[in-house]
RNA sequence: GCCCGUGUGGCGGAAUGGUAGACGCAGUAGACUUAAAAUCUGCGAACUGAAAAGUUGUGGGGGUUCGAGUCCCUCCACGGGCACCA
């Protein structure tokens, strides 16, 4: 059998002796230059399968291109900043930093036996100051661009344990340990313009990356979600200001019947001062997790403030306004007109406070059931719009409303500025000081990095570092008096937009990256990562990137060429009878049931699912790579499952990768061992064998191009069958079968490198396979002699025939006219006519 | 609630609108073996049939087309994201 450790050991001592990974080497010898990125991991202490698989797509990649010429920078770091550190440092009393870099230490540990191409002399870790520093310089300059500004923000607020909390910590209203009822509260926080770049960014979506996959540019848009409407302007009955509502549905007008205002619109907070019941209701919306789909979840409730504002158009009517607890401040004019008989939401509410549901369009035919939310038929009691299409009716309510004054065309961008605040400890320090005198005072450049305190305690409720007894006590650099530091740290995602840059010159001390660097490996060739970040990260990097480039440096707007989102590892929960979660390795299967390998109890199986630590349904890396070797775990990893879907762990599915491997080997033994399998060449059967083993390189290559692994390797176990055939004949000439060998030892190279570069100098080979160039098929084995085509009858396939590969429509006519079940079926019939695809299908239309 | 996906044999999956099920897992029969494991060879959607062959089949329903897993409409189920998890 195979022994996968001595020879896995064997090539990765080798590869790190030569350095064949080395970044700058491969640089200097003036190939082009191709940047391959796996999103990097947060240091939690393990990997899981998630993230091999992750490496495991980004090094096939890798060691593919490298074969085809590129110098190929291929880095691993650490997203090293965040919350989990801080929870460490609550439970276990250990420091987020020394739990940090235990974490990152073993990890790093834990990629060893799986000899993954990185060059690890282009590691970072986000938490060191060496590259923090940098950020904060980042930030001041962001701010002096005014890409930065201060303004109050609503955070989920823990009243026991006085803090600020994260949406994952607040569980059905409450916070995650006190279990106290979270409030709102408004903070001064600091945010970054992305809004700035609004346009740009959707514009980048739309036109400038055509190797995105489609659902994650079209959640892009969606996020950005630019809307077109219009503004009206009211007037309020009784008071001088006028009300602004913004609606992308200004034609239905004439359908409203209430108006809704977040509840803290300035005019529901004005009205609050004098009414105490809505100063309630206003408070009461506040007891509410900060989270979108919370909010919209909820149950919708009004408060009637006994307002009204006028119709636009109609002299003398007027709209009740209301607060309502689902309305965003956030968005638009932060208040908005109802109309319950063609909006979901608008209909409910109305139902619930008793309001006119009046249709405004009239759908051609039957009567559609309200709310009729589409945008077909004709316009009804609506004075000057009836009669017209939905289309129209818009344009002219626009235009009508800007006559009279009482609205405006208006586009408005659902995408709000990024919070960037956190009031915690481990992370980025935001590098200004607040001074009585001045206000706002940079940190001097000279004085960065503002470092965190390493004498940090975490026992009392709050932010550590607004607690702490010295840190954040500092003179003004502009006046000299006392001033305090900023305790905010910066959101981690923040980190995670630009580590890509420090990635292309990770040592650079005098500026966050060398633009030499960038314009050499940027953008990124191929970046690849969980679906889960589809929206946020990738959105913020690219904002990062442009906002870079206002700043002056050398970065191209779209950070990231080509994307590959990867789905998850899922795997069936076990509990036992006792209704404890249990791992995988603890059960198995007896017959037809699932019982504890220890007592053989029974146990509850559960559907397969995401792997988590919660439900213990999780598999160990170490352990697989121990038990199988690297190459068959990462053989699994890509065999099956396209990389955007979700990926079934499967025990049977591993096993079958370790006999393939098994298989690879003992093929690779033959080689060696016995020198006769050379035997009398066969020129017929030596073509027949390159007209197998060529197509397969051909589509193999395709297959790694378009990163469909799991077709490649299908082809990869073709190909192995192919030579094992031709080994068995003996019929085959050698240097052809020598040749077929070193194509398949590269074209494994990059799902199995160990036994690739075992087979590689098997075949008396003194370089690495991972330097070996990607062989070109031969074309004149490409072509095919003979097709098999379908003949149809009313397109049902009734038989197949082998045709010449240029078979004109007369000879397959002919042909299938012979076949005794085509011949059979037309009996009696008239043809109408036939459909002749060459080299596909014959297909006979008869009545 | 909103946005985005996914759905094909017992299972993972393959299929530029043109032969549905490549390749593999599990199964099964045979070879080798004292035996088992490993390995090698064969068979495999369902139903009818001795066979030839036929019928039905890609989550459900409808449509476009000579022809639909693929395109359109609609419904269902499951998953991801929703701005302080990373």
């Amino acid at each position: 059998m195979y022994n996968f450790q001595e020879t896995e050991q064997k090539w990765q001592h080798a590869w790190e002796e030569a350095k064949v990974y080395a970044v700058d080497a491969a640089r200097k010898e003036k190939k082009p230059c191709l940047y391959v990125l796996e999103m990097f991991p947060y240091p939690s202490g393990r990997f899981h399968i998630g993230h091999i698989r992750n490496y495991a797509i980004g090094d096939a990649i890798a060691r593919f291109k490298r074969a085809q010429g590129y110098a190929v920078l291929h880095p691993m770091g650490w997203d090293a900043f965040g919350l989990p550190a801080e929870n460490a440092a609550l439970e276990r009393r250990v420091h987020p930093r020394v739990w940090t870099y235990e974490n990152i230490k073993a990890m790093r540990t834990q990629l060893g036996p799986l000899g993954f191409s990185y060059d690890w002399s282009q590691e970072i870790a986000t938490c060191h100051p060496g590259y923090y520093k940098h950020q904060q310089k980042l930030f001041l300059q962001f701010l002096q661009k005014g890409l930065v500004y201060r303004e109050k923000a609503t955070v989920n607020w823990d009243p026991v344990d006085a803090c600020v909390l994260a949406n994952e910590q607040v569980i059905d209203g409450k916070g995650w340990r006190s279990g106290a009822a979270v409030e709102r509260r408004s903070l001064d926080q600091w945010f970054f313009k992305i809004t700035d770049f609004s346009e740009a960014l959707l514009q980048g979506v739309e036109d400038a990356l055509p190797e995105w996959p489609e659902k994650v540019r079209l959640m892009q848009k969606n996020w950005i979600g630019r809307s077109q409407g219009l503004t009206f302007s009211l007037r309020i009955a009784g008071q001088a200001e006028r009300l602004d509502l913004f609606s992308t549905r200004p034609e239905t007008i004439f359908g409203a019947s209430f108006i809704a205002l977040a509840p803290h619109h300035p005019l529901a907070e004005g009205l609050a001062q004098t009414n105490a019941a809505l100063s309630e209701f206003i408070r009461s919306c506040d007891r509410v997790s900060t989270a979108a789909a919370d909010l919209e979840t909820m149950d919708k409730q009004g408060f009637a403030t006994g307002v009204c504002a006028h119709h636009p158009f109609v002299e003398g009517k007027t709209i009740p306004i209301y607060v309502a607890n689902f309305v965003l401040t956030t968005y638009g004019t932060g208040a908005i007109f109802g109309t319950p008989a063609h909006d979901e939401r608008d209909y409910e509410f109305a139902k619930k406070y008793d309001l006119p549901i009046l249709p405004v369009i009239q759908q051609e035919g039957a009567d559609a059931p309200l709310p009729y939310t589409k945008k077909e038929g004709a316009m009804v009691h609506s004075f000057f719009l009836d009669g017209k299409t939905v289309p129209e009716a818009f344009a002219y309510t626009v235009k009508e409303a800007e006559r009279l004054g009482v609205g405006k065309a208006a586009t408005f961008t659902r995408l709000r500025d990024w919070g960037v605040s956190r009031q915690r400890y481990w992370g980025c320090p935001i590098p200004v000081i607040h001074c009585a005198q001045c206000g706002v005072v940079p940190v001097p450049e000279k004085d960065l990095p503002v470092t965190l305190p390493e004498d940090v305690s975490f026992d009392a409720p709050g932010n550590p570092l607004e607690l702490h007894p010295t840190w954040k006590h500092t003179t003004c650099p502009v006046c000299g008096q006392a001033a305090t530091r900023e305790t905010d740290t910066l959101d981690t995602f923040v980190d995670s937009s630009w580590y890509f840059l420090r990635f292309c010159s990770p040592r650079q001390e005098d500026g966050p990256f060398s633009a030499q660097s960038v314009q050499q490996w940027m953008p990124v060739g191929y970046y690849i990562g969980g679906i889960e970040h589809a929206v946020l990260h990738l959105l913020y990097a690219r904002f990062f990137s442009r906002a870079l480039h206002a700043c002056g440096y050398p970065v191209p707007d779209e950070p990231f060429t080509r994307l590959l989102t990867q789905g998850m590892v899922c795997h069936p929960a076990y509990k036992d009878a006792s209704g404890t979660w249990i791992f995988p390795e603890e059960v198995e299967k007896r017959g037809n049931t699932y019982v504890k390998r220890k007592d053989g109890a029974p146990v509850q199986v559960y559907r397969s699912e995401k792997m988590s630590k919660s439900k213990k349904n999780v598999v160990d890396p170490d352990a697989m790579v121990r038990t199988y070797g690297a190459d068959a775990v990462r053989l699994f990893i890509l065999s099956d499952t396209p990389i955007d879907r979700d990926l079934e762990w499967s025990e049977k599915g591993i096993e079958g990768s370790w006999r393939f491997v098994n298989r690879v080997w003992r093929l690779a033994e033959q080689v060696t061992s016995a020198p006769n399998v050379f035997g009398k060449a066969d020129p017929s059967a030596t073509e027949a064998f390159l007209r197998v083993v060529h197509p397969i390189l051909d589509r193999t290559t395709t297959f790694y191009e378009e990163s469909q692994m799991n077709r490649a390797i299908a082809l990869l176990r073709e190909l192995t069958t192919a030579l094992y055939d031709a080994v068995q004949a003996q019929n085959v000439e050698a240097t052809a079968l020598q040749g077929a060998f070193r194509i398949w030892a590269v074209l494994l190279s990059p799902v199995l490198p160990h036994l690739a570069e075992e087979i590689w100098h098997t075949l008396g080979e003194t370089t690495f396979v991972v330097a070996a160039p990607w062989p070109k098929p031969d074309p004149a084995y490409l072509i095919q002699e003979t097709v098999e085509m379908a003949v149809q009858i009313n397109g049902k396939t009734r038989t197949i025939l082998q045709v010449p590969q240029k078979a004109t429509q007369e000879e397959v006519l002919r042909a299938a006219q012979e076949v005794q079940n085509i011949a059979s079926a037309l009996k009696g019939k008239t043809v109408e006519r036939t459909i002749f695809v060459p080299q596909k299908i014959l297909n006979f239309v008869v009545s």
